[in-house]
Parts: C-alpha cells; sequence; structure tokens
DNA sequence: TAGTGGTCTAGACCACGCA
DNA sequence: GCGTGGTCTAGACCACTAG
C-alpha cells in the first residue's frame, strides 16, 4: 500500500495505516451501517498487503466496536441502529425488567455563541456557535432525564429544523456524518433546582444525579456536550470496569 | 500441550486454552505481582505449541489486564498496586488536579448472617455467613466517601483480626488469592441518611452519589459486594465508554 | 460445495531496553 | 550485542454459513 513516506520519523505499523485507511473510508459513509465488507483476501489484494494484516487490521477495528465479524459470513460494519449500539452510551436502566429505549420530548432547538465550558469542552474558539437542544427523555411513563446538549454549529447545519429521533447519534451519523466513537461522563449528586424540579416534576432539592458527557468522534474529536439531570428512581446508571 | 480431552464435544482454541492455563497459574501465585513471565520463546518450548499461540494468549491476557507487556523487557504480571491497577475500578476522581489515592480509615470489622440481598448478590446460601467492613475514605483532607464491604466469611478467613492497607484489592489477592478482575456498579443519586451524614459530616437529606459495587474474580465468581456513599463536592465519578 | 472468518504454524525482520 | 516483544508474511487446516 502506499507508504505515505515517513517511515523515518513517523513510524506507524502497516496494520494502523490500514485501519486508518478503512476508519476514514467508514467515516465517509463508503459503506453504510450494516453493509458487509470485502473480505479478508479481498482486502489484501487490493491494498497489497497479506491477509494476516488486513485481519489484525480487522480485529482492532472490531475490537473499537466499528465493525462486527461472522465467522463464515463476512466482516460488517457497526450498526449503531442496532440494540447493541443503542445501548453504548446510554447508561441508563431500570432497576427491575429489559433495558428500554427512552421516549424523548424536545423542548427547544437553539443557536447560542458558545460559553466558555463548551468552547472548552468542545475545542471551539471565542467567535463559535453552538446549538443547543434541551429535552426531556421518558422511561416506565415518567419523565427522567432532563438535559441539555450542545454541538458545534458548524458541523451541524440546518439542525434547528428537523426533528430529531430517539436514537441522535444514530441520526448524527445519518445526517451529517459524524460518528460517535467514545464518550466521557463525569457524575455527581446534587439537589434539584427550579429549572430540573419543574421539568422533572419533583421537590427543588430534591437529589438527581446530574451527568456530564462528552462525546469524541472516530477521529477522536469532541463533537458533543451534555448536561443531564436524572431522577434515579426506579432506574440506575450501570457502570461496568 | 495437554489435549485435556474432550475435543469434540467441546472445542477450545490453542490459545484459549494456554490463557486458561496461564490464568490459572497466576491465580495460585506461580508468580507475583510485578514479576517477569518467563518468554514467549520459553512459554512455547515448555508448552509445545508455537510462538504465535503464546503471543496470542498473552495478548489476550494483556487485554484482560492480568499481564503487562513491554516490548524489549518482557511481560509481567499485572501488579494491582501500580498506579495503572489502583485506578481501574476506583472511578472517584477529583474535579481539578491529578488522581488521589483516597485514605481509608476503617470503622469496623464484623461478621453477620449474610442479608437476602448479600445471598443474592454473592451467591450464597441461607446459611452463609458474610464480612463486613464499615470504612471512610478521605480525599483532599475531606471525608468523601462511607462504605459498607461485604464479603463471603469463608473465602476471608481471619479477615477480622487483619489491618486493611488503601488498596484492598491488592491485600485480596496476597493474603486470600482472590483476584478481582472485573466489577459492576449501580449508581443513583439519594438523600443523606443519620448515618451517612454523620460519616460524611453534612446534613441529613444532602444528596450523596450511592454506589452499589459487585466484584467478580477471573474465575467469574462474586467475591465481593459494596455499598457507597459518596459526597460528590470537589469529586466525581468518572465513567468512560 | 464454495467462500468466509478463525486458528495455528514457522520464519523473517524491526524496535526497544539493557548490559 | 543480545534478548525481548512487535510486525509482517505465507500457507495450512478448521468451523461456520449459505446456496
Amino acid at each position: 500500500m502506499d507508504s505515505e513516506d515517513l517511515g523515518r520519523f513517523e513510524f506507524r505499523p502497516l496494520y494502523r495505516q490500514v485501519r486508518d485507511k478503512l476508519i476514514r473510508q467508514l467515516a465517509d459513509g463508503v459503506w453504510a451501517p450494516g453493509d458487509i465488507l470485502p473480505s479478508e483476501v479481498h482486502l489484501a489484494a487490493e491494498l497489497g498487503v497479506s491477509q494476516g494484516t488486513i485481519r489484525k487490521a480487522l480485529d482492532v477495528l472490531a475490537s473499537e466496536k466499528m465493525v462486527v465479524r461472522r465467522q463464515g459470513r463476512g466482516t460488517f460494519v457497526a450498526s449503531h441502529d442496532e440494540e447493541h449500539g443503542m445501548f453504548q452510551f446510554f447508561k441508563v436502566v431500570p432497576d427491575a425488567g429489559p433495558r428500554t429505549i427512552p421516549r424523548c420530548v424536545v423542548n427547544s432547538i437553539t443557536r447560542h455563541r458558545a460559553t466558555p465550558e463548551e468552547r472548552d469542552l468542545l475545542h471551539l474558539t471565542d467567535a463559535s456557535y453552538v446549538m443547543r437542544i434541551a429535552r426531556v427523555r421518558w422511561m416506565l411513563h415518567r419523565p427522567v432525564i432532563y438535559e441539555t446538549i450542545s454541538v458545534p454549529a458548524l458541523l451541524f447545519p440546518g439542525l434547528a429544523d428537523m426533528n430529531l429521533p430517539d436514537n441522535i447519534y444514530g441520526f448524527y451519523a445519518a445526517k451529517f456524518s459524524v460518528s460517535v466513537a467514545r464518550s466521557q461522563e463525569r457524575l455527581k449528586a446534587v439537589a434539584a433546582g427550579a429549572r430540573e424540579a419543574g421539568e422533572l416534576n419533583v421537590a427543588v432539592g430534591h437529589p438527581l444525579l446530574a451527568m456530564r458527557r462528552l462525546a469524541y468522534s472516530v477521529d477522536n474529536v469532541p463533537v458533543e456536550t451534555r448536561l443531564s439531570f436524572c431522577l434515579t428512581d426506579g432506574v440506575h446508571y450501570l457502570a461496568e470496569h
């Protein structure tokens, strides 16, 4: 494959280069979610490397949840509409019973200058704008989460006039070619303020789980931050390490 | 290596068998944490498989955080005293500044019949006993976490008379050959009760982060559960997905 | 039966750490 | 310079899926 020069100063293993090339093509939408990729043998011939190298690159992508390998069938682009992808980032689950997809009610989608915190988290400049989505998520027939989502306005043109589905990361990928790959959440227990209390129908001062999330794209660029307030009544946050 | 029979009915890849054999030896304390393992070439010769198979087994163990591989030096038993292991399960970090190891003050170590919840979580029978450790953890010169740890009494003989270090999982491994491999935590925001308020020096009703942890050994057996109450004031719970 | 990914091997060379 | 793990290759055979 293309040696990309600079071999001397910037050593990247072959399988890494293959992985990066495939990531780029995945992000560019060369294959749609759920699509089958060319077979290992085919890719090896096409890129001029051995099957073992392709295999290692695909193994890495599989461990990163970008593709799914199925013995005897082929390698497929991970579809984030699947149940698996749906719950990769959403960790709030009922205390009893199966995981459910929360229903979302959007309060507003507005455009603002980024606050200092948003600029810091999203790596924006002073003049940048963000889109803010305020919404309430329902589970078990109750309002459970009130949250404000901020994204760089430049990355999401026309967002304000769109209808948001419940699975917003699938929507980002489909409409804006923004693929969320990983996220980081910082949790605190706080007392409900007037706004949160009203939206979640509890008394001011009621304990809420505050979650500050920062989501990164496949290119490792921060693309979304959100501040969520969760009423952990009949539900909890599930973390596994 | 030993084929362990049954090849027909229970197919396990060679590298899996190697990994399992090494896991068993690690759990048995054949090598101490921090020790260097035999080299790939040596292990391959010893077990009668190719170096590639050993490599794959070690790669799996590395991904499971059981060993640490260092190019040019060797493969080492993961030492849970290291910073890395220390913070694998402890997700409470200061809002600003570096991660710190919390200091622990043990209130009591007592023996009780297991409650129904403990029996359920730890897979115990009606007649089982548990040891309970109540302690307070300090960070930033303040009491931050009040928690009660429960472990099966049978697995931890003599625990009541021992001094507990700050890093309790390293202690489990060293004294009782119990190696914690993974854990699950369920988080809620709750109002402080009288006990928690007293221990953490806050008002009754103050919002606290309640964490119910269940820890599993390398054999996938639940070996510890704990209920922790955290005052998220200057600290937060960090989750990455 | 054909084609896919999964396992296993053997051997070559590279990057790293250390004496 | 030597031994370690890391990368890359080529080829064999196995297990699974689909037509």
